[in-house]
DNA sequence: TTATTCCCCACCAATTTAATCGGGAATGAG
DNA sequence: CTCATTCCCGATTAAATTGGTGGGGAATAA
């Protein structure tokens, strides 16, 4: 159980834009050399992220992308679930008629409904400008003045 | 994101088994068809499960596999782990010589490690009697006599 | 009206997952 | 001893998913 390159990849991404002046629009040649992903894969991540509200986007001349929220209020969650869809899921591989004994054992589907909780409680709760300050904690450095 | 087949098939396999009197081997036949999983694909799952020690199994007229620990001491996190390796990882998708800026935002790494560590504690904390008495709970009925 | 930049959809290749097939080896009954 | 039974095991195949490419269309602004 991994996430997949192109959950990486949104992930790289948005955090390069947030690591830029919020008004600041990159484009996806930028976007695509900094993060070493290739501009058409990195195309569909953006248009997904954009799809659900994650990122804004404007076109011709001066154009770009840019977060559509301030980077303290996005969160791994959102990004994630944008492009894996649901964490953590037992029941969605069984069939419609396929529910023999055992096929779903309630204290299962529960145990891992709570699984799925916990874990979205972290993602949910930690930010792209939470990753960011964990990266280069300035903050702590202004104490050695 | 999500367990495969088989894991989930892993799972049905030895929650039978652990609802069975502990002494008593199942064949892989009676086994496919409770679970309704076939025989071959069964056959792969059990052997693997065998292999790690979950399960044991004897041949011939009387065969047939069963536990090899008590349900008490199996846990989903073992079954799991057997079928689909390791959970959450994500600096394992980054290859060698792949590492641009952003590849790989150690605060990225740090959080989703932390979450590793709380999906492993309640996998490796949840064993198979716990799910068979969250399924029929008996002990609850005791109290309506 | 034209260069620029995002938008969209279809396609392809590689890998992984899911499942099947055809025997072989131990076991115990008779 | 031999034979039915039941697990053991490797190879093969089919389907699905993942990772990535290609070509053209639509908005935008100079």
């Amino acid at each position: 159980m991994r996430f997949s390159k192109k959950t990486e990849y949104a992930l790289r991404a948005v955090l390069i834009l947030a690591d830029h002046p919020p008004n600041q629009t990159l484009q996806i040649q930028e976007l695509s050399s900094i993060s070493g992903v290739s501009v058409k894969f990195l195309e569909q991540i953006l248009l997904a992220l954009k799809k659900e509200g994650i990122l804004r986007s404007k076109r011709g001349v001066g154009g770009g992308y840019q977060l559509d929220l301030p980077a303290r209020s996005i969160t791994l969650g959102q990004v994630i679930r944008v492009m894996d869809g649901d964490l953590c899921n037992l029941s969605s591989t069984t069939t419609s008629h396929d529910t023999p004994a055992y096929a779903g054992s309630s204290g299962l589907q529960t145990r891992f409904s709570e699984i799925d909780t916990q874990i979205n409680q972290v993602l949910n709760d930690t930010s792209l400008e939470e990753i960011l300050s964990m990266d280069r904690p300035k903050d702590v450095l202004a104490f050695d003045i």
